[in-house]
DNA sequence: ATTAATGCAAATTGTTTGCACGGTC
DNA sequence: GACCGTGCAAACAATTTGCATTAAT
């Protein structure tokens, strides 16, 4: 048993919720991809192999994993929110392309730190951040032209 | 007239478009408004000098003075915009107080700093970022209640 | 047996769009 | 007079919710 699913069922239990198989597929497709997926990805993915799972099902147990803490909402932009697996990875901000969407991991301790001053120059106690630098990453460095569809996929 | 009335009619006019009552109306809204604010917020005000306006060309006007520089807009969590005028403010983050919505601005040089170098190292081009830090602000601290409503309100 | 979880479809919310009419250049 | 901007209502898209049914404990 994966350490991440281990956690899950003791977070469950520790508030009366129920493991079920739904719940366990979604688990599996969400520590399996690799990358910023939404929901609607991981309703698609599960459903190869749990094919009945609804949409609403996708929402509420990915609800359970971000209050687990396994889990990280993240909101790149647009209307839609991104997850990631977060258990056993340390935390981290994004560098998002405007160009293809790619979203780039980066962890700046000193950037940290200068948030805790600024907090406390404020007497503001701090639960959570985002930070999100957007533009074009190397690749999409020259190419003109504006966003297409755009949608952060792998990476 | 106004800063900012010269530089809203400069823009539309290097577009061929036009200035009308309506956008006037909510152009002197925004730069009324202290603080943070929906598009909803600004269609009840501009509602009250201007009692037929609609829901449609706040939207349209808003999306006119983000494009021409004078406005910006922020997504500070749930699901809606907030906009604040721009023009003539140095560029800032946010703190957002969870307890009771407030929204404190905060500039730090470093963090720029510190910000441009990790572009650099990815050889990514910056155009624009977003650093937000949610907790809870002096007065809040004590309060152990839950968000309740949550939408952050002037300043 | 109890009570939580599911699937479905309908409801919500913020924002956008199509269109006929009115106003600006 | 050309054509852009407006109000209105319908359209949208992501997410949430009510409810009757199914399943975990």
């Amino acid at each position: 048993m994966e350490d991440y699913e281990a956690k899950f069922r003791a977070y469950l239990d520790a508030n009366r919720y129920r493991m079920t198989p739904e719940r366990l597929a979604i688990l599996e497709e969400v520590f399996q991809a690799k990358g910023h997926f939404t929901a609607d990805d991981f309703l698609i993915h599960t459903r190869q192999h749990h094919p009945k799972v609804s949409r609403a099902t996708i929402y509420r147990t990915l609800d359970l994993l971000v209050q687990s803490g396994l889990v990280d909402k993240v909101e790149l932009g647009g209307n839609r929110a991104f997850y990631e697996y977060f258990h056993g990875r340390q935390h981290h901000d994004h560098l998002i392309c405007l160009g293809c969407g790619s979203v780039i991991e980066f962890t700046e301790p000193e950037i940290e730190a200068l948030q805790e001053s600024v907090c406390r120059s404020f007497n503001f106690r701090m639960q959570s951040h985002s930070h999100k630098i957007f533009g074009r990453c190397d690749r999409c460095q020259h190419d003109s032209e504006p966003p297409p569809s755009w949608s952060p996929g792998h990476e």
